[in-house]
DNA sequence: TTTGATGCATAAAAAAATTATGTATATTTG
DNA sequence: CAAATATACATAATTTTTTTATGCATCAAA
């Protein structure tokens, strides 16, 4: 039983966008189990952020959904909008600031390349 | 005026603590301004999510204070406890693993030493 | 036939910030 | 010297974003 990675809060949007962003459209329980394959079972997207978000992405205008009916089940296929492109850019920006701010915080003695 | 990195919430006491090895003990103001010179202004720690911080990782044993009167003006300056530098190390694992997971989604064909 | 996987959804609660205040002293500036 | 800015703490209300707990339904496997 493997400790479970806890998601940074505000990190599932980003998750999320870029995803769609490489797979062109994807259903929900799809990310979720793409997210276990990619991090070897680390995260765990739970679907009760899952799809508040992806709900909120759309409402917001990032996402557009389309319904498909798969052996009987319904599947709601998401994918980015044109202002989705543009957002998935700004969300990447600010991870990778984060990630580097973070670093030069921890590691203060590392010298980074300009 | 630079744009402000947004905080991913949950890494707020990571980058406390680890100031806090780093430097020994420190007041709530001055890990303010430390943050901000690291970052060059990027990111900026609230006053009301630092102190509350603070008050909560000393009453989880992590944290010890020590009240100094300076220039006429309290400064209350804190340490890690023996606890507070376990709680350390591990928090600082669970940051570079948010960090490698993040990579390897955003960033699914690079390929990692080992 | 019942368990586990697939697939969606929402509500209540918790966690962790932001924003808006408040108090007080010291220093700098016009 | 008055006013603005910096230093230094603190808390309350609100917002954001998640976890946890449910709920419903279909399909495959044991």
């Amino acid at each position: 039983m493997k400790k479970q990675q806890q998601l940074y809060k505000g990190s599932l949007n980003t998750i999320i966008m870029k995803l769609l962003e490489q797979h062109g459209k994807m259903y929900g329980y799809e990310i979720t189990q793409k997210v276990k394959e990619i991090t070897q079972g680390e995260m765990n997207i739970t679907e009760g952020a899952l799809y508040p978000a992806l709900h909120k992405m759309e409402a917001d205008g990032f996402l557009d959904v389309e319904m498909d009916r798969v052996d009987g089940r319904i599947r709601k296929y998401y994918k980015l909008t044109e202002s989705g492109v543009k957002e998935t850019v700004s969300r990447m920006e600010e991870l990778e600031n984060f990630i580097r701010n973070m670093q030069t915080i921890v590691n203060p003695n590392l010298k980074l390349d300009f």
